[in-house]
DNA sequence: GCGACAG
DNA sequence: ATCTTGTCGC
């Protein structure tokens, strides 16, 4: 049995590690047919927490499977080291889906991250399915501001290097953080995320997800 | 030393 | 993340 990571100290130990095992070269599904969402939600105590994972058909992005645990969250939320609050409990969900999906879209950032080992990258590490990850706000990196246009971007770099691209997805309204989190290319990536984004600002996967782990936290079950 | 800091 | 109120745009 795996132990549970309780420390800053282990919880960078285990960064540390992994980190090596991410693999830069993708570049990732050309045109995949499923596509799956994550996302957590947590209760307004802080104590309990449903993660959900959606999988989308990525023709009509109807989702085809799904999968919803609750339980605790399994770290303190400290920025650089979410990934440990929230990874068991999207381990399971995945466990729970019958299909294999062919990319993760992550609720957070891959690379963009201050040791480029950000929650995508580790779902895709210990998953070993390529992943990317989309973040609502930036933690590492300068940029400048993409144009108006759904599918302008703008690199978002950080100590010297691009770790990911700022990306409108919608005309006019506040751009996301795509990175690269395992086996995908950041040109795949934001193909991948403009392909999930025809209404709304962020993809379709997280809206799903984001939804789903809602609605299993209010009504307390798990099920899938 | 002081701020910033995915969800 | 979550809560709440308010505002703008379609």
């Amino acid at each position: 049995m795996s132990a549970s990571v309780r420390t800053v100290a282990e919880a960078l130990a285990v960064q540390e590690q992994l980190r090596p095992l991410v693999d830069l070269v993708g570049p990732g599904p050309d045109a995949p047919a499923t596509v799956a969402g994550l996302d957590v939600a947590y209760a307004e105590e802080g104590d309990r927490l449903a993660a959900a994972v959606t999988v989308l058909d990525t023709r009509t992005l109807a989702v085809v499977d799904s999968a919803v645990v609750v339980g605790r969250p399994a770290f303190g939320y400290v920025p650089g080291l979410f990934a440990f609050r929230e990874l068991p409990a999207l381990l399971d969900a995945l466990g729970g889906l019958r299909t294999l999906p062919e990319l993760l879209v992550c609720d957070g950032h891959g690379l963009a991250h201050p040791r480029r080992f950000g929650l995508a990258c580790h779902l895709g590490v210990v998953t070993g399915l390529p992943a990317i990850g989309v973040g609502k706000t930036p933690l590492v990196g300068d940029w400048a501001s993409p144009g108006r246009e759904r599918g302008a971007w703008s690199p978002l770099s950080d100590g010297g290097e691009v770790v990911g691209r700022v990306l409108r997805t919608r005309d006019g309204v506040k751009p996301v953080f795509v990175s690269v989190g395992h086996r995908v290319s950041l040109a795949n990536a934001t193909a991948q995320v403009l392909a999930l984004t025809p209404r709304f600002r962020l993809p379709e996967t997280t809206r799903t997800a984001d939804r789903l782990c809602r609605d299993a936290l209010a009504a307390g079950t798990s099920r899938s």
